[in-house]
DNA sequence: CGCCGTTTTGACATGGTTCAAACGTCGTGG
DNA sequence: CCACGACGTTTGAACCATGTCAAAACGGCG
């Protein structure tokens, strides 16, 4: 049932010299490489993040090793706020990553205004408005639904050329993990989706061409 | 596995002379009978609400009936904010309630400051922890365990003394469709835990005592 | 008392999981 | 350049938790 890697390495989050910066600067960038961790669920929340480049996973652990990623995070995207004090989530990189730290002083919703500010206000709602949607999709949608709508929502997420050719940033257990399945019930409905001719996939499996939108669109309800 | 039901009937939110009230007032009372709708998807959100008495549900339909409840609000609580012009979920009375109704205008999370300003930026904060709360529970837990889960959660915010003895306002057709599950998995569930030993039903079945929160809380997880 | 909506129970069906193994791909080192 | 090992993906077969369908039991109310 749950694919979480107790395979991650822990790794320090910035190198000392970066750390000294993020103290005196308001914001810095930072790099992580495939699967490092950006927080760790239960830090304090210092900073909170935007993506430069490459994809963010955010998700919380069960005592057992069940994982639910509550999202992914595409270039541009703000992840990392809190209401407390705590990272509810861990965040790690899914691949190469570039992300943006902000320090998070006095950056309390209710605070101080300005455009950052507004970015964060405007961020948190959106977050919400997906956390709805996916409460929608765990409870109520079949696999093959889940699926349909998790490429769609991704190929409007990464503006895809009407191509219609769509990178996967991630493994199939991330998927899985975010979408309540399995890994093989991911995979098995992925090449369903290809034998019915809505999608094609590409020889390395990390790309997905959505060759019938309408019919996806009509599975995501 | 869906249990929307199609039978609430359509009843004009407000009485007329309330309206006018509403329209020249920043605030108003209102009250809604069982099973009526406060706002339905995709109505305006020209009002926020917060619950005086009794129990409000919010949810949305899928096209094919298949229905989600995002979350019940007990008194206290606020429901209905939006960061856009419209609801996204419908909101139904649980049972006799009596709410009041907020003029939206201004109150838009990034603008005026204030105490209401202050209370709906926490709630919506709040909202979001239990969004994704609710994503974990639904995507990651078993039918025991998100029962456990929601009797628990319920008991802590109903100020349950430690008497353990809890009053479920809600039937069970909207637990399952809160919990993901369907009415007969939630009915199943109820008196597995009541066999183990966990839990207690009154003898009309919508009171639960909780009679071991360890093991409850150990499912929890 | 008798109706009606809700809850519970039973028997059965099934979508998705589990367990296991084959297959590819990629990076590494001989 | 190829063999190797690690990892991710796919596939197969058996299983099981939960869903489905149907009916009985219960409680409330006119």
């Amino acid at each position: 049932m749950q694919t979480a890697l107790a395979t991650t390495p822990r790794i320090p989050s910035i190198a000392p010299g970066l750390r000294i910066e993020a103290a005196s600067r308001p914001e810095t960038q930072r790099g992580f490489g495939a699967g490092e961790e950006i927080f760790a669920e239960g830090d304090r929340a210092g900073f909170f993040y935007r993506v430069a480049s490459g994809t963010v996973r955010t998700c919380r652990l069960l005592p057992d090793g069940r994982r639910q990623i509550d999202a992914f995070h595409l270039p541009g995207d703000i992840f990392g706020v809190e209401a407390g004090t705590e990272h509810r989530f861990g965040a790690e990189a899914v691949g190469e990553v570039r992300v943006i730290a902000y320090r998070r002083e006095r950056m309390l919703l209710t605070g101080e205004d300005g455009p950052l500010a507004r970015e964060v206000a405007a961020a948190t709602l959106r977050a919400l408005a997906r956390a709805q949607d996916q409460m929608m999709l765990l409870g109520r949608k079949s696999a093959r639904e889940r699926i349909a709508s998790f490429l769609l929502d991704l190929a409007e997420r990464m503006a895809d050329g009407p191509s219609g050719h769509l990178r996967l940033p991630m493994p199939r257990t991330d998927m899985a993990d975010h979408l309540g399945l399995t890994v093989e019930s991911v995979s098995r409905c992925l090449t369903q989706l290809e034998r019915d001719g809505l999608i094609a996939l590409s020889p390395d499996r990390h790309s997905v061409r959505l060759r019938d939108r309408a019919a996806l669109r009509h599975l995501d309800a």
